[in-house]
DNA sequence: ACCTGAACACCGTTCAAGT
DNA sequence: ACCTGAACACCGTTCAAGT
């Protein structure tokens, strides 16, 4: 579980006592913390609990965040971090054709909600929450919202996308794939294919638009 | 503030003591309750601070609402039902353009989001939550999205949308709405005029594609 | 019926203290 | 540096009781 370094902090502590933790409490809180979200949502998630589990008195937390809502930040972060890796990497793998990029893209969107609930609960402010993003998260989703809006720019370099302001035309199949994954829409109640499907469905839908062509 | 018929509850009390309560608690509970959303977010919602907002007793609640899950659910069912009549008057006041009705549509969901942002949240489940909907909140939920899809069926008969399956292309047209709505697109960033502006953008972009038409 | 107080098991967070 | 315990001001909820 844990992909960090093995290089315990500083003080390697020569005696097999039990040392003071495991030098890593840092990452393993955000991972904890993502875990009890996942199992409960974000509402059950209490420093207490992450403690608990880390076999961590109360206060540890508090050794590498300021508080609750700085772990939370942490989370967010490390969330859209994951998030704009899933997109770009789906983008490539989909190979040079365009509108197969895209679908790649939207596709990869709303699996990524379905398969992080977590995270996306978290990163999406999925709390009625002041959404927690601090600075350095919010780069890092701005980050993984162009990798959209890179795709608009291309397609409309090689022809497949209308001329206009590609920001905004990126925000118009933002909303739609974000819409999509926040409603859980194509999904009964938790098929994947299906919704893959009705996401396809409507990428299709959104390039050649609802009103007919004569 | 008060809407409700003023009746006291059964025994008008013919002293002036003070009486129990003002003989309307439930409907205080939800609409203080909102009111405490509106202020600090669904996570600061206290039964205990709504009791105090109502001079009332911290268990008083528990006389109307099983538990505070339950004043959640009827938040939420009172929201969809204003949800749906600000959608349904929308589309009636728009006149009997097919094109006019969608645009009103579009802008009266988007509205509703911002403009009620605490009933929003709660409705759907800004936080995290299993979503607080139960059967008669989920029944009045459904209604509002069937104005959706009615509106995409009478477009279909008038030549305004094209043939397939209305459900799903009125979900289709619901995932960008409420994407716009969550993601607060088009606001900078407590513009309501630009928000606007973004949803009709949406709305045509909608029916024309955004592939070009050649 | 409707309201109340005391009490219980939980929170986040502060503080003084240990190694 | 990193960890700990006791303590404080909060929660939701149960219970026994008042009118």
């Amino acid at each position: 579980m844990f992909t960090l370094s093995t290089t315990k902090s500083k003080q390697p502590k020569t005696s097999g006592k039990k040392a003071y933790h495991h030098g890593h409490l840092r990452q393993s809180l955000i991972e904890v913390g993502l875990q009890v979200i996942a199992e409960n949502g974000v509402r059950a998630l209490t420093l207490r609990e992450i403690g608990n589990r880390l076999g961590v008195s109360r206060m540890a937390p508090y050794r590498h965040f300021k508080d609750k809502g700085a772990l939370l930040c942490a989370i967010t972060a490390a969330g859209f971090t994951k998030f704009g890796e899933a997109l770009e990497s789906a983008r490539i793998s989909a190979g040079p054709n365009w509108e197969a990029q895209a679908d790649a893209l939207g596709v990869a969107y709303v699996r990524f909600a379905r398969e992080n609930k977590a995270h996306f609960e978290v990163m999406f402010g999925g709390g009625g929450e002041p959404q927690y993003l601090d600075r350095e998260g919010a780069a890092i989703a701005e980050r993984s919202f162009n990798v959209l809006e890179t795709l608009v720019r291309e397609g409309q370099q090689s022809g497949h996308v209308i001329a206009g302001n590609p920001t905004l035309l990126a925000q118009m199949i933002w909303a739609t794939v974000h819409g999509i994954s926040t409603l859980g829409l194509g999904s009964t109640p938790c098929d994947d294919a299906t919704q893959q499907d009705f996401t396809l469905y409507c990428a299709r839908l959104l390039r050649t638009g609802l009103s007919p062509r004569e």
